[in-house]
DNA sequence: ATATAGAATGTAACCGCTTACATTTTTTAC
DNA sequence: GTAAAAAATGTAAGCGGTTACATTCTATAT
């Protein structure tokens, strides 16, 4: 691979010039702009991201934490960053922490140790004072989905007090009083914030909140089968489920369906996140806009300001 | 952040034993190894990874290039793949390439341009003879779920013909003989060959395919409904439905629920990568076995042995 | 033509590490 | 106790760029 020497060389100029044509920075004669330029491609010279990275002190990467690499949430999540991220040129390091204390930390490191110019995190499981220790370091930080009193300027989170609100308003408002909700774990941030909105959704239609037609399920589809199974053994009357993500919406339809109980018409079901399954209300909801891609766009535009400007 | 000169004077010797320790290279003493252990820890310092990039000519970060980041597909792809490559302590950067052949050269581009020390490429665009071009260049290349015969060995793909072809038979062996099909996009040699594989299989069954019963999605959820539409409009009799992927079965079962056509009962579905859908089998099969996570972690396997060994 | 400001280019000192090779220390053999 | 071999450590030359600063051109004014 070719140096950028031998391009200075071949050009009959300096590696300050070279540089100077490579980055656009400087001045710069057409006329040698373009010697440059066909020695670059003459070589077929492409400059070694390390070397500028090291000189530069600068890697142009963002590394990215996030819980799992895979689902409706997460793929759109890193979909939107990652298109934000290239666009403006940068680099994405991804990895997966599985909502585990030490996995997100090891992860945590692993990015510091690769010269990230920024960290996105999106993190359940790390204690809040560790993000605001690590907050104070050389490397800004954004928070994803979660709210750090001490750290609010670089949190992007979606209302999920409002979002678990509005998702057991929507169905109170269509008519329906029998309502279960299936949470997520209730140790989640986010999980816990939901269900706090649907108490508060309930409570403001006058309507009681049976803690038998909450269950806790853990955002995974088989969860949402286990809950809604558990839901019907109750004999209790149903005509509403409000679900903490879209995954165990799904379950739940499906087994709701599969004991011939139709769906929307028995049982209206509405999820969260809503990729998918707002077409399962009763009557019908578009959406209850919850723009996971705009969080990614936020997060990502953030991470630009604060680390590239 | 401290050098490693720094730590080297912390703890009383050379440059070159520090790095010693560091890589757990070469001899040293487990005295002066702690001595500098003692140092690195009293300094809080972590070598730069642009600096050990740049003097080792080895970035340790691995490029992944795949059409998206999200779906039941490329999510659990991404997974196993950032799993198995950061385990062996690689950096996942990852694009991408949305299907179009100047983006996914872009893509290309920019992690040859990221001093990856390997790339893992699920390309449906770019020409094989790019590819082979490609793999003559320094970096290592491995292809995903595509079979380029100049690049036989860096080829990790599943046998669509097959697979098309065992889907198809799962469910004429259930009896079925009224089939239909819904095809991605034939210029797209995956699914170019599962069509293969379901002709085969009807042929084998001596059942003649209407072509009406071939229609072409895109394999996106939505071109599976318009499908599912367009077929349920013929009035041809129809039990089953072979899909080309998940999504497009769940808009198909979808949109044949909302014709009050029961899904098993009235019309068996079956889609692949089968993640999610073989429940919508009449009767039940439990996979037909897509192995994607697999093919990730073969993919990354095959990747470090060429790059790092 | 000459002085001079401003533009263009060149020089060379880093950036922080790895590693081949040189040197010193320790061990082993006699 | 000494020489040779082996082990541990040190030295210094890169890796391939960026960039502050020095130098050499151009162009304008006098």
């Amino acid at each position: 691979m070719a140096t950028i020497y031998e391009v200075s060389k071949l050009a009959g100029v300096s590696l300050a010039t070279v540089s100077r044509v490579l980055n656009n920075s400087g001045k710069v004669t057409p006329k040698t702009r373009e010697k440059v330029q066909a020695a670059i491609a003459e070589l077929g010279y492409r400059p070694n991201s390390m070397a500028q990275s090291l000189a530069s002190r600068r890697s142009n990467s963002v590394g990215i934490l996030i819980p799992e690499l895979y689902g409706p949430f997460f793929g759109v999540m890193l979909s939107s960053l990652e298109k934000e991220l290239r666009d403006a040129g940068k680099r994405v390091i991804i990895t997966a922490g599985h909502s585990d204390e030490n996995k997100e930390r090891d992860c945590i490191e692993f990015l510091l140790g690769s010269s990230c110019d920024a960290l996105i995190l999106h993190v359940y499981s790390v204690p809040h004072d560790y993000l605001v220790e690590l907050n104070k370091g050389p490397v800004p930080i954004v928070i994803l989905n979660n709210y750090v009193p001490e750290l609010a300027d670089n949190c992007i989170f979606l209302d999920n007090e409002h979002g678990g609100y509005i998702a057991t308003k929507a169905l109170l408002e269509r008519g329906h009083t029998d309502l279960a909700y299936i949470s997520g774990p209730h140790w989640k941030s986010d999980s816990f914030k939901r269900l706090a909105g649907h108490k508060r959704a309930m409570q403001e239609f006058d309507l009681e909140v049976n803690e038998k037609l909450i269950i806790e399920g853990d955002f995974e589809e088989a969860s949402g089968r286990a809950a809604m199974k558990q839901l019907l053994s109750l004999g209790i009357s149903l005509t509403g489920v409000v679900c903490a993500n879209d995954e165990m919406a799904a379950g739940a339809i499906d087994i709701a369906r599969k004991q011939g109980i139709s769906v929307p018409d028995d049982i209206s079901v509405i999820g969260y996140d809503n990729v998918y399954f707002t077409q399962y209300l009763n009557p019908k909801l578009s959406s209850i806009g919850c723009r996971i891609s705009e969080m990614g766009q936020m997060a990502a535009r953030c991470v630009l300001k604060n680390a590239y400007d």
